[in-house]
DNA sequence: CAGCCACTTGATTGATCGATCAAATATGGT
DNA sequence: ACCATATTTGATCGATCAATCAAGTGGCTG
């Protein structure tokens, strides 16, 4: 076999079973197993459980743009609507895996961040890396929204808006309250657009009207 | 000792290091050391460590309202308040905790939920039983809030922002994402107030008015 | 007082944990 | 071809895991 071939399949199988089944729940010997691959193997390239850990949250760094955002872009052109395209692609997520597991980044925060100072890092990196994407999309969007917007901190509501969404769907075991939690948001965000038309003396909905507003615009 | 205080004893004990390290990460032996107890007696009272997990979340079940809504109460009166002095209870924690820990129910949410099927319906009655206070609050607000709105929703969007907010917090080591997912809640919040103060002719501003629209306000 | 049952003691189980290491093999450079 | 280094093999380590159980203690009831 390739000799720089079997880090990676380590870290992709590492990756999937901290996903499935979290840090502390996942065996270096189930590790071992699934990669086809030989303690000293694994230890030849990682010293440490916790060093392994520290290559899957780098490797996810690296893949989470041609993995996940790439087909945003693709799939999405406008900006805005790019953010939620990005929601729905999770909740896609949610549905094949039939509320389960979640997300791989969310998971690991809530379970090593206390006791792993290296890998609470990096799941900060991780977070910051998502969120720039958003941040990026708004920008692109500067002129729709309002002037006094704070876009990082708008960009940060996202995730928050996502994780919170995911750990209550994966508790209920239904869709529905990331739905529910999608829609608030959105009607949040509405209510930005049109104040921001409101400030740029366009004719209200010009961009989209929240569903609470809607008798008012008209 | 009293008989029945020892099963009390042991539940503490796990709730504070199922908090503290998570599920998996906390050993049988140490809750025995902390708690004082021989194993034969956990093991009389928890027939396993799954069936201690689902103890302490019915344990958490009747704690809620006396530990956490009842400080609330006692603080604030203003039925929107209570839910921002809530928020703001669960920051306090954070600062307390130096951004450690976090929420103890969605921890185990995102550990657990997937593979103890009792465990994941006891967290969901935890949420559902933490978002029914919100929801309350809500509704003696209600004359203040839009008709249309879906009251029991935006009820598990404070969830959603509050856990979301804590994640990120606890990634990051700061309180900053938790403090700005808690604004832009504010801000949406305060656009609703005004949207009702507009729908039932009240002057705009009766309630609050959002940041972004302070100077349209005026 | 007798007897029952709830509760406690604490040593011990087999399984699994993360990790080690000497030996064998493969690879790449000269 | 040869050496040095990189990688793989797989048995094995002590520690810790959740869980068991026979023996004991203490309190309550009849």
């Amino acid at each position: 076999m390739a000799p720089a071939e079997t880090r990676r399949r380590i870290l992709e199988v590492a990756f999937r079973l901290f996903h499935e089944q979290g840090y502390h729940a996942t065996g270096i010997a189930t590790i071992l197993r699934e990669a086809n691959v030989n303690s000293g193997s694994l230890y030849h390239f990682f010293s440490s459980k916790e060093d392994l850990l520290v290559g899957v949250l780098e490797y996810a760094l690296e893949e989470l743009d041609p993995q996940v955002m790439a087909r945003v872009r693709e799939r999405t052109a406008d900006p805005i609507e790019r953010i939620f395209a990005l929601l729905d692609q999770y909740r896609s997520m949610m549905v094949f895996f039939g509320c389960r597991m979640g997300c791989p980044m969310g998971n690991l925060a809530l379970e090593v961040a206390d006791d792993l100072p290296e890998a609470r890092r990096l799941i900060h990196q991780n977070f910051v890396n998502w969120t720039r994407h958003i941040k990026g999309w708004l920008d692109e969007a500067a002129d729709r929204l309002p002037a006094r917007l704070d876009r990082e901190q708008l960009a940060n509501f996202v995730l928050t808006v996502m994780e919170g969404g995911i750990m209550q769907s994966r508790a209920s075991g239904d869709l529905a309250p990331y739905d529910d939690s999608v829609a608030q948001f959105r009607n949040y965000f509405d209510s930005l657009l049109t104040l921001a038309d409101i400030e740029s003396g366009r004719p209200i909905g010009t961009n989209r009207v929240p569903v609470f507003a809607s008798e008012d615009a008209k």
